[in-house]
DNA sequence: TTACCTGCAAATAATTTGCATCAGG
DNA sequence: CCTGATGCAAATTATTTGCAGGTAA
């Protein structure tokens, strides 16, 4: 089954409709590889109203379909779980480039720590930063 | 040494300027327990220009005397390490409640992960979201 | 004294809302 | 059909900028 099937079955399943705006922002998150900012995401789906952009984006963070990041200042959404192998980044605070991170440790800990405080674990986020292998380069010469 | 006097070491180690419109921010900082969010820093720092308020914080957090961290949408800032013990936030996605967590196994594993990509580990945000302990049991019931 | 900062005012950008109309189921 | 979703336009809110004057060191 391909993803829009996957994202139809997922509308359907909550009970809200299959439409033009859900449909094309949806493919603009699949298109990038990176999260995007809010206003970037309209900006990258100019068939659609602003608007609806932006319900569609509530819409979809609520329904779990995508995660929301930060980066420097501003919050960033990507394609959650179904849709990307779960992971989080690491960037280089100087060049920006970014890695996925994808570890069973970091989840379980992470899990555990949920618990331990009384809690059930939905979502979360993880950003970390610091210098690649580069830039730790360029910096020591 | 209070914390104030942290701060204005930090700001001469930094080469730059202990003034009021700093120092009013930090205060408000310091009297919330919980991370703000931009605009609502401004609102509790009325004596100071919004403008001002936007300038210091992107001063503070270039030298890491605050962290960002998104809630549900959007970036919130609150204190770093030297003023507040180094943590991370569970919040309740139906209450909004939030408890602090620290966590030296998480710290490991993350230190752990930044160096197997090939990264040194400045900075990182760690956000969970679940349902506490009293929202479980409302929806239970 | 002088470079750095501020406040002000105004521009720009981002987000939200009301409402008439349209379309999915 | 009929409810929920959209587009449009406009309001609101958030953020950024240029610049003249003030102030910390």
């Amino acid at each position: 089954m391909n993803e829009i099937e996957k994202l139809k079955n997922i509308l359907v399943k909550e009970g809200v409709s299959i439409t033009k705006p859900r449909l094309a922002v949806f493919k603009t998150l699949q298109k990038s590889d990176e999260p995007l900012r809010t206003a970037e995401i309209a900006r990258r789906t100019p068939s659609i109203d602003r608007a609806s952009v932006y319900r569609t984006l509530e819409l979809f963070s609520r329904l779990g379909i995508t995660v929301t990041v930060v980066r420097g200042w501003t919050p960033h959404t990507e394609l959650a779980e179904p849709f990307k192998d779960h992971h989080h980044h690491i960037v280089c605070s100087q060049c920006n480039q970014s890695k996925n991170i994808e570890s069973d440790t970091l989840e379980d800990v992470l899990s555990l720590i949920a618990s331990r405080n009384g809690f059930t674990l939905d979502q979360h986020t993880v950003e970390l930063s610091g210098l690649c292998r580069d830039c730790q380069q360029k910096i020591t010469n």
